[in-house]
RNA sequence: GCCCGUGUAAUCCAAUUGGCAGAGAUAGGCGACUUAAAAUCGCUCCAGUGCGGGUUCGAAUCCCGCCACGGGCACCA
C-alpha cells in the first residue's frame, strides 16, 4: 500500500485551527482563584492603533504568548489581554491633512490591526479588551484623575514648560530627550511659560526611589534608569541674609555642607527673583546685559558642559550663616534656576564647577577639607578637592571628618536658625495637559467665583465633542469650539467654562492593566477584588524605550492608588522583560548616504548600487520606511505561517537583545517545522495512538533509554527556560530541535510506550512556540482534547540517570584523555582508576602525582 | 566625563554559573537520491572566547588595567 504522505500547509492549517479554539474559547480567561499563585498575568504593553502591524509588535506579543500558553499547561489561570492605547497625534494629524474623522480613523485601524494580530494565533481573551479613546474607559481616566485631584496631587500652576512646535502642545519632562527633542515629533523644544495641570510625582519620589530595590524581577538597567530619572541628592539649605536688607535671605542648596566655610561667594541663577534687589547701581547695566544676552542663546547652548562658565558680580553682598563675613554675589549661566533653590553657594576649593569659575574670575579659593590624614591644606591647589575628609579653617567644626562634619554643621545651622537638612530631585512633577483634541478631556470646570471645579463625578464621561474643528489652525481645538466649553458652574451654576487641554495619553496608560482585570465593569474602574486576584502583573514585556516614560508613571499611579485604597498592591510590574528590536538588513551608499531597497540589490554578497554600481554599506537597523528594511508580518505569515514566523523570532536572539531579520532563517525555521510533520507523518503510519494507554516495560533496552533520556533532559532544560530566573526562548527552541533530532534516529525502532512519550512530550513542549501545527497533530495522531489543554509534562529524574558516564582525566589542567566509569562511582575508586589509567602511566612517567582533584561525574585532574 | 550592557566559528547564538569551548541554527564544501534541478538525507571545513596582566589544579566565566560597539545620564550644586 502507497504511504498516506500528507503536506505541512500552514495556510490551510493555522486558520483552521483558530476557529475551532474560538469555537471552543480556548483563550477565554477563567474565573480567578481565591489562591493568588494559582493566577498568572501575561501582559505585553499595549499598542497604539497606527494600522500597521510591525514586527516590532510581533516579537513583544509572541514573547507573551509563550508565556501565557506555557503557564496554561503548567495549570495556572491565566489572563493574558490586550487593548489599544488609542489617544494621540497621529489620529488627530490625519484628520487635519485628509479630514478624516479621528474616532472613526482609529477604530477602523484598530479593527485593522486586531485582523492582523489574530493571524499570529495569540491566545489573548479578547472579551477583556480595552480601548482608551472611548468614553467606557475615559470616563474612568477622568474618575482617577479626580481622585488625584481630591488626593491634593493635581494641580494647576504657571511654569515654564517644554513646547514642541511641531505637535503644537506641551509635553512632560520625561517626553523630551537628553538632546532637548520632543520623543514624538523629534522637534527641539521651547520653552514657554503657561499655566499647567501637573500631577504631583515628587510626593511619592522616595516611594518610586527605594521600592525600586524590590523589583529584582526588573533588568537592572531599567531600575538605574529610574533612580537616575529620579535623581535623589541629600544636603542641606543654607540662609545668607542680605547686607542692606537682614530680613531678607538667600537660600542655597548643598550637597556639601561640610564645606560651609569655604564659600567665597555666592551663585545666583539669572533669573533668581533677588538678583534686582542685590544688584548695586554700579552693576545694573552689566547685569542687564548679561540677562539679555542669556536670552538669546538656547538652552541647549546653555547648558552645555565644554562652554567656559560665565557670570557677572551683582555687586551685592550677603552675610555668611556662620562666620557673618561679607560674601559677595555673582549670577553664572551655570546655575540652574529651576533646581534646589536656583543658588548656590561657590566653594572653589572643593566643587570642579565653582573652581573653573573662581580661576576665570579671580575669586579667592579657601581649603577647609583636606583628604584623612594628610598635612597642611595648599595654598594654591591647582583642582578641588572633592572627597570628604577632615575639616579645617571652619572655626568650631574642624576636626571634624566626613558625614559627621555635614552632620555637625547641619546641626549648627538649624540651631542658629540658618539652615535646614534638605533632599532634592531632579524629577519635576508630570505635566499633563495637552493643547490637543484627541485626548481624553480634563473633567475640569473654571468658574470665576470658584475657581476651578471638579466635574461631578455622575456628570463623567466629559465626552469629546464630535464636531471639533480639526485644521491645523493652532491652539486647542476644544477652546476654538463656539459651544462645548460653556457650561454653568456645578458648584453656583453661574456660566463657567470647561477646561479646554486634554490629558498626556500617557495618564490613559497609566491604568490599562488594571482595567483589565475588570473589564466590564460599570461601576468603577476596577474592584478591589478582581486587582487582588490578578496584581501585580507576572509578567510584562516590552520595548525598553518606556524604561521610564510609561513604567514610571504607572509605578506612581499604583502607589496614588493604594494610598487611595483602591488597589492593595504596591508595584504593578513583578517581572519586567524589555524586548530587543527587530533590525532589517539594510544597504546604504556611502558617497551619497541614500538607502537603496534590498529588493534593488541584485547580489546580496556583493552588494552595488543599482544606480552608480559603487559597493554598498551592510548594516542591520531599526525597520523603517525611510531605510526600506521593514519586514511586513502579513506578508511572512503568508507565505511560512504563524508557526514558523513564531520559531523564528523567538529562535534567533536571546529576547533583550536586537534580532536581526534574516530570510535565510526563516527558511531554516520553516524546514524544522516540516520535519516535525514528516516525524509525525511517519508515527501516525506506524499506527501511533496517543489516547492509547501504554505503559512503560520495567526493562528498557539501551535504545530506549536514551531516547527516554533525550526527552526528559528537554522537559528539564524547557521548564528552566520558561520558567526560570532568566527567560530564554532561543535555547528552549534548540533543546526542542534537539529532541527532534534524537526522535528522527530513533523513533521507528523505539518501543511503542516509550515512542510515545517521545511524541506526546514533544508536542506539548512546542505546543507555546508551534501552537497551529502542534495542535493539528495532536489530533492526527488520536489526542485527546486540544493540545493546548493538556497537562505540562513531569520530568522522571529517573530517566536521566545514566549507568555510566564519560569522566574527564586531565593532567596538570590539560586533557589528556576520558574515562568511561559507573555513574555511582565513589571518589577514592575514581581516583584510583584515574590513576591507573594508561594516561596517567604516560604523562605522570611513574612519579606519584602530588595533588589530585576528583569532581565526581565529571574530571579527575592529577598534578605532578 | 560618569553609569549600565555587550564582545565566542564566515554569520546568528550556546556553554549545568570555575570543570573537555560547541548544544542549536544559517551560510559554505563534499556525498547519496534524481535524466537534471529543487526538496530530502548523510558527512564536513571554520574560533581557543576583544586586548594585556592576575588568582586557581583548572578561567569564556572571578579580579585588575585597557580597547571597540550600543544605550542611559550629564554644569543637578
Amino acid at each position: 500500500m502507497a504511504s498516506q504522505e500528507t503536506r505541512y500547509s500552514p495556510a490551510e492549517l493555522e486558520p483552521r485551527r483558530q476557529k475551532l479554539w474560538a469555537e471552543m474559547g480556548l483563550d477565554r480567561t477563567p474565573e480567578p482563584s481565591k489562591e493568588r499563585r494559582e493566577n498568572f498575568y501575561a501582559l505585553s504593553m499595549f499598542p497604539y492603533p497606527s494600522g500597521n502591524l510591525h514586527m516590532g509588535h510581533v516579537r513583544n506579543y509572541v514573547i507573551t504568548d509563550v508565556i501565557a500558553r506555557s503557564q496554561r499547561l503548567k495549570g495556572k489561570r491565566v489572563l493574558h489581554p490586550m487593548g489599544w492605547d488609542a489617544f494621540g497625534l497621529p489620529a488627530e494629524n490625519a484628520a487635519i491633512e485628509r479630514g478624516v474623522d479621528p474616532a472613526g480613523w482609529t477604530e477602523q485601524n484598530i479593527a485593522q490591526m486586531r485582523e492582523q494580530l489574530s493571524r499570529l494565533g495569540l491566545s489573548i481573551d479578547w472579551d477583556r479588551e480595552v480601548t482608551t479613546c472611548r468614553p467606557n474607559y475615559y470616563r474612568w481616566t477622568q474618575w482617577l484623575f479626580l481622585q488625584f485631584l481630591d488626593a491634593g496631587l493635581a494641580y494647576r500652576k504657571e511654569a515654564t514648560v517644554n513646547w514642541d512646535p511641531v505637535d503644537q502642545t506641551v509635553l512632560a519632562n520625561e517626553q523630551v530627550d537628553a538632546d532637548g527633542r520632543s520623543w514624538r515629533s523629534g522637534a527641539i523644544v521651547e520653552k514657554r511659560k503657561l499655566r499647567q495641570w501637573f500631577l504631583k510625582i515628587t510626593a511619592v519620589a522616595d516611594e518610586l526611589l527605594d521600592d525600586l530595590a524590590s523589583l529584582d524581577g526588573w533588568p537592572e538597567r531599567v531600575r538605574t534608569m529610574q533612580a537616575n530619572w529620579i535623581g535623589r541628592s541629600t544636603g542641606a539649605t543654607l540662609r545668607f541674609a542680605l547686607e542692606q536688607d537682614p530680613s531678607e535671605v538667600v537660600e542655597v542648596f548643598t550637597t556639601r555642607p561640610d564645606t560651609a566655610f569655604g564659600v567665597s561667594y555666592v551663585v545666583l541663577a539669572p533669573e533668581h527673583e533677588l538678583v534686582d534687589q542685590l544688584t548695586s547701581a554700579a552693576q545694573q547695566a552689566e547685569v542687564a546685559d548679561f540677562r539679555q544676552e542669556l536670552q538669546s542663546i538656547s538652552e541647549q547652548d546653555r547648558l552645555a558642559e565644554d562652554r567656559p562658565k560665565r557670570g557677572v558680580a551683582t555687586g551685592g553682598y550677603v552675610l555668611h550663616p556662620f562666620s557673618g563675613e561679607r560674601v559677595p554675589v555673582w549670577i553664572a549661566d551655570y546655575v540652574l534656576p529651576d533646581y534646589g533653590t536656583g543658588a548656590v553657594m561657590g566653594v572653589p576649593a572643593h566643587d570642579n564647577r565653582d573652581f573653573a569659575f573662581a580661576r576665570q574670575y579671580d575669586l579667592p579659593i579657601t581649603t577647609v577639607v583636606v583628604s584623612l590624614g594628610s598635612s597642611e591644606p595648599s595654598d594654591a591647589p591647582n583642582e578641588a578637592f572633592t572627597e570628604v575628609g577632615e575639616l579645617v579653617n571652619s572655626a568650631q567644626f574642624n576636626g571634624l571628618q566626613g558625614e559627621a562634619a555635614k552632620e555637625a554643621v547641619i546641626e549648627a545651622a538649624v540651631a542658629a536658625g540658618v539652615g535646614d537638612a534638605k533632599v532634592t530631585y531632579r524629577l519635576r512633577d508630570w505635566l499633563i495637559s495637552r493643547q490637543r483634541y484627541w485626548g481624553c478631556p480634563i473633567p475640569v470646570i473654571h468658574c470665576d467665583d470658584c475657581g476651578a471645579v471638579p466635574v461631578p463625578e455622575d456628570q463623567l464621561p466629559v465626552e469629546l465633542p464630535a464636531d471639533a474643528e480639526l485644521d491645523g489652525s493652532g491652539g486647542s481645538p476644544l477652546e476654538r469650539h463656539p459651544s462645548w466649553s460653556r457650561v454653568p458652574c456645578p458648584k453656583c451654576g453661574k456660566p463657567a467654562r470647561r477646561e479646554t487641554d486634554t490629558m498626556d495619553t500617557f495618564m490613559c496608560s497609566s491604568w490599562y492593566y488594571l482595567r483589565y482585570t475588570d473589564a466590564a465593569n460599570s461601576e468603577l474602574p476596577f474592584s478591589v477584588e478582581s486587582t487582588a486576584a490578578w496584581m501585580p502583573v507576572d509578567q510584562y514585556v516590552g520595548g525598553v524605550e518606556h524604561a521610564i516614560l510609561h513604567l514610571l508613571y504607572s509605578r506612581f499611579f499604583t502607589k496614588v492608588l493604594k494610598q487611595r485604597q483602591l488597589l492593595n498592591c504596591n508595584e504593578p510590574f513583578r517581572r519586567l522583560l524589555t524586548q530587543g528590536m527587530v533590525q532589517g538588513v539594510t544597504f546604504r551608499n556611502p558617497s551619497t548616504r541614500r538607502y537603496v531597497a534590498p529588493a534593488a540589490v541584485t547580489d546580496p554578497m556583493k552588494p552595488l548600487d543599482p544606480e552608480t554600481g559603487e559597493p554598498l554599506e551592510v548594516f542591520f537597523e531599526k525597520m523603517s520606511k525611510s531605510k526600506h528594511n521593514g519586514v511586513d508580518p502579513g506578508t511572512v505569515v503568508e507565505r511560512y505561517g504563524a508557526d514558523t514566523a513564531r520559531m523564528f523570532i523567538l529562535f534567533k536572539a536571546p529576547p533583550e537583545k536586537d534580532l536581526e531579520w534574516d530570510d535565510a532563517d526563516v527558511e531554516g525555521q520553516y524546514r524544522f517545522l516540516q520535519r516535525i510533520w514528516r516525524l509525525a507523518d511517519g508515527a501516525r503510519e506506524a499506527g501511533m495512538n496517543l489516547s492509547a494507554s501504554l505503559t512503560l516495560p520495567t526493562e528498557l533496552s539501551k535504545a530506549d533509554q536514551e531516547l527516554r533520556r533525550a526527552v526528559h533532559i528537554a522537559i528539564e532544560a524547557i521548564s528552566e527556560d520558561l520558567d526560570g530566573e532568566e527567560l530564554q526562548f532561543n535555547t528552549a527552541v534548540s533543546e526542542l530541535m534537539k529532541l527532534s533530532n534524537a526522535m528522527a534516529g530513533s523513533l521507528a525502532s523505539a518501543t511503542e510506550a516509550v515512542a510515545q512519550e517521545a511524541v506526546q512530550t514533544f508536542l506539548i513542549l512546542l505546543a507555546p512556540f508551534a501552537p497551529h501545527l502542534t495542535d493539528e497533530l495532536w489530533e492526527q495522531l488520536g489526542g485527546i482534547g486540544s493540545v493546548h489543554q493538556q497537562q505540562w509534562p513531569l520530568l522522571d529524574a529517573a530517566a536521566l540517570v545514566r549507568d555510566t558516564v564519560t569522566v574527564v582525566l586531565q593532567v596538570k589542567g590539560k586533557v589528556r584523555g576520558n574515562l568511561e566509569v559507573p555513574a555511582n562511582i565513589d571518589k577514592e575508586s575514581l581516583e584510583q582508576l584515574a590513576l591507573a589509567s594508561d594516561v596517567a602511566q604516560k604523562w605522570l612517567e611513574g612519579n606519584p602525582p602530588r595533588r589530585v582533584i576528583v569532581v565526581p561525574g565529571k574530571l579527575v585532574n592529577l598534578v605532578p
